[in-house]
DNA sequence: CGTATTATTGCAACATAATTGCATTAATAA
DNA sequence: TTATTAATGCAATTATGTTGCAATAATACG
């Protein structure tokens, strides 16, 4: 199924690579206004993580945020890493710090997910 | 607000006992089919926390999950450990390991969830 | 026990986040 | 320029959880 580029394609992207920081689809869906369809915009979304641009994070609000993959090639993704979302600013952030964790005896592990919620340095 | 013993608070304490890990709301209304409404279980739930009976775990899955407070007093309550569910069983359980994270300088912490998703030793 | 008080329940409606079906539009290849 | 089909808009649907309100029933108290 081969892309194609189309506007609402890049502006979101645009958007992600401006925000420094995860954002959730009503965030995207805010800046956009009035360009597309709110459900546009989650397809677009989940395209990007189908094409490894983006990574999509559960954050502990319930809400899905998305990040694009910055330290990640084709073929190996790495996202075990900590988020962090500010209480103040709602900002979501990934964090440099590696999630360690030690399953116990025959536990195989798939993905991690690893939320800190409180507030940055700005608040 | 004193609270009262009901069928529908013994029902649901029961599950959550004999479980030994944390149960979602839908897993339980599964078991008290006929029993009790939808609402109701949520509402025993959500009571189950307000007095500390419980904890209240949002899972990578989107959904809330409920487990029994067994290490925490009324007073102090730990549940900065990391949580797992499994893919095939779909059960989660708390494991003991601790989550360790140390924040960028000026963040303030408030709230921790770690989840790893993967298959458990039975799976 | 009998009665009053009010916590708890059931049911319908609501809220919010995200997905799906389908006809239409438009990006790309030939 | 035209054919192919990915992408879009809109409405409907799913999923999870909450809220309003009248009816029910657990508890306290004489
Ligand atoms: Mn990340
Ligand atoms: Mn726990
Ligand atoms: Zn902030
Ligand atoms: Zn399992």
């Amino acid at each position: 199924m081969k892309r194609r580029n189309t506007p609402a394609k890049t502006a979101v992207l645009n958007i992600l690579q401006q925000a420094q920081s995860a954002l959730s689809q009503d965030s995207i869906e805010a800046e956009v206004k009035g360009e597309m369809d709110r459900v546009t915009v989650y397809r677009v979304l989940n395209r990007f993580c189908e094409d490894g641009i983006t990574h999509r994070i559960l954050a502990d609000d319930g809400k899905y945020y998305f990040a694009l993959c910055l330290n990640c090639n084709e073929e190996n993704h790495d996202h075990d890493h900590f988020h962090f979302r500010c209480l103040g600013c709602q900002k979501v952030e990934c964090l440099k710090q590696q999630v360690q964790v030690i399953l116990p005896q025959g536990y195989r592990q798939n993905a991690i997910s690893s939320w800190v919620t409180g507030y940055c340095k700005n608040c």
